[in-house]
RNA sequence: GGCGCGAUAGCAAAGCGGUUAUGCACCGGAUUGCAAAUCCGUGUAGGUCGGUUCGACUCCGGCUCGCGCCUCCA
């Protein structure tokens, strides 16, 4: 049974969906103005994990992640490149999809864009008018009046009174309170044609909160299973989308809210303010995508996980040790898992408990282990087909110990030649010259491995 | 200031009230022409002070330190 730390509660709770055998999934996704770093890397292994862990349990998944493509840093971004929103935005869309495909993150189910969504938005923010909780400020500006909402501050365990707004923020555009938050924008002059909506409340562009708020209900409805997104946006982002949609809808709105942990340089926050990210495109410059992957998923998902160069390099190795080990045995492909299995028990039970992924990872390293001792292709097919649900050990083993860093040159026939004349030199039991052979590729990041079956290669 | 999270061996990172986590690194052995890979084995833990308990890394409390949210942020 599978268990889920519920932030609402701070507490693990057993998962029970609303509809029997479906999970209707919603996760904050990226605001596309520029490369994502390794923090939206975090975010969406994450949840790709989480979608295909829930698949792998049987379960109907519908998985949503947003793409916000309307916002003041896009419109600042667009301006200062002399670009189109759209231009610009849609670049950035096809960016984060090429880095999540290198990460093995499979596309969601629906990747709802902000602005194809104005209408849901405005119907819902004519909602909360209607329902009283939603104003005109003195700017013109859409507001959410949050003390209005019971139980405002539920996710956060804030409460209205201790967040004293007006000590940090500036009390801007004649809001009733501080706290109160933007739903619709009105149009600024200076601002171009493209972010202009027509609305019963004045031309202008939907507010931040607003938009997540109208795309989960619209895609999945106005109740549903799991919200996923990074520990930052649980306050305000995901207590203003509760305030709104069940302001609006008069439900409940999620069951269950997941928040993954920061990634950190030097155990700071990465973040785009700090300036200390490290963009996914960078980072695969020096580091295979998988091992990116495994990086990420070493950690628990609501752990801090520190970046280095030294944790990737770790990370390369300990990889590497599962795929020698399945380089090293043939195996056999499982058409499905036999989860009564001792190791795929073991395996289950750590993912069941809140999506334990270190200890996951552990049981594969013992699978690992039998796996080299038994010299089994059944073992080696459940290594694989475990790898398998978490997105890993998909690639031919020699393919991922022989990789080079992406754009480097194919130098492997090289290789093989002077692995043809070490061979020669130990024919002729010339050791010397084999062994200044071996030295010299390794100088080179070659290592080798003799065996009755030949000589082979990888990079150490 | 308010709210919250964490502190595990050289590094990284989990579970667990009593029994080997796991990976990398290190050391010994097997194997090898020598290595590598692999196997076997050893060692190195639980911030600090108290409490509960027959027994605590694991539960409770204090302290110290670190981090996060309270402002756009995954």
């Amino acid at each position: 049974m599978l268990k889920i730390h519920n932030s609402l509660s701070r507490k693990k709770e057993q998962f029970s969906p609303i509809e029997p055998g479906k999970v209707r999934m919603y996760v904050c996704g990226m605001t596309v103005y520029d490369y994502c770093h390794l923090g939206h890397a975090r975010v969406m292994v994450v949840f790709d994990m989480v979608a295909r862990w829930l698949r792998a349990s049987a379960y109907d998944v519908t998985y949503v992640r947003n793409i916000t493509d309307i916002d003041d840093k896009i419109i600042k971004r667009a301006q200062e490149n002399g670009e189109s929103i759209r231009t610009l935005t849609d670049r950035f869309i096809a960016a984060m999809h090429e880095d999540a495909d290198a990460l093995g993150v499979l596309r969601p189910d629906h990747e709802p864009r902000a602005t194809e969504f104005v209408e849901p938005m405005q119907k819902l923010i004519g909602n909360l008018v209607h329902n009283g909780l939603a104003y005109k400020a003195g700017n013109d500006d859409m507001c959410y009046a949050v003390r209005k909402f019971e139980g405002y501050g539920k996710l956060s365990g804030k409460s209205v009174d201790e967040l004293r707004a007006g000590e940090r923020v500036e009390v801007a555009g004649g809001k009733h309170d501080p706290l109160d938050f933007v739903l619709w924008k009105h149009a600024r002059p200076e601002e171009p044609d493209e972010v202009k909506w027509a609305s019963p409340w004045g031309p202008g562009r939907p507010g931040w909160h607003i938009e997540c708020s109208a795309m989960s209900s619209e895609l999945l409805g106005n109740h549903f299973d799991i919200h996923g997104g990074g520990a930052d946006l649980q306050f305000p982002h995901h207590e203003n989308e509760i305030a709104q949609s069940e302001g609006a809808h008069q439900c409940s709105f999620v069951n269950y809210w997941m928040h993954n942990g920061f990634v950190r340089v030097d155990d700071e926050k990465m973040s785009k303010s700090l300036g200390n990210f490290f963009t996914i495109r960078d980072v695969l410059k020096e580091y295979a995508p998988e091992v990116v992957r495994f990086f990420i998923l070493r950690a628990h998902y609501r752990s801090p996980l520190n970046y280095s160069d030294a944790h990737l390099v770790d990370a390369r190795n300990a990889l590497s040790r599962l795929y020698t080990a399945l380089r090293n045995v043939p195996s056999v492909d499982l058409p499905e898992i036999d989860w009564s299995a001792p190791m795929a028990a073991r395996f289950k039970l750590a993912l069941d408990d809140d999506f334990n992924t270190a200890e996951a990872l552990a049981v594969l390293f013992d699978l690992a282990n039998e796996v080299n001792r038994s010299q089994s292709a059944e073992s080696a097919g459940q290594l694989k087909a475990l790898g398998k649900v978490l997105g890993l050990l998909e690639q031919e083993p020699q393919a991922f110990l022989q990789a080079g860093t992406e754009g480097g040159e194919d130098d492997s026939a090289a290789i093989e030649a002077r692995i043809a004349a070490r061979i020669a030199a130990k024919k002729a039991k010339n050791f010397v010259e084999a062994d200044r052979i071996r030295a010299e590729l390794l100088a080179d990041g070659i290592a080798l491995e003799d065996s009755p079956q030949g000589t082979i290669w990888r990079r150490a």
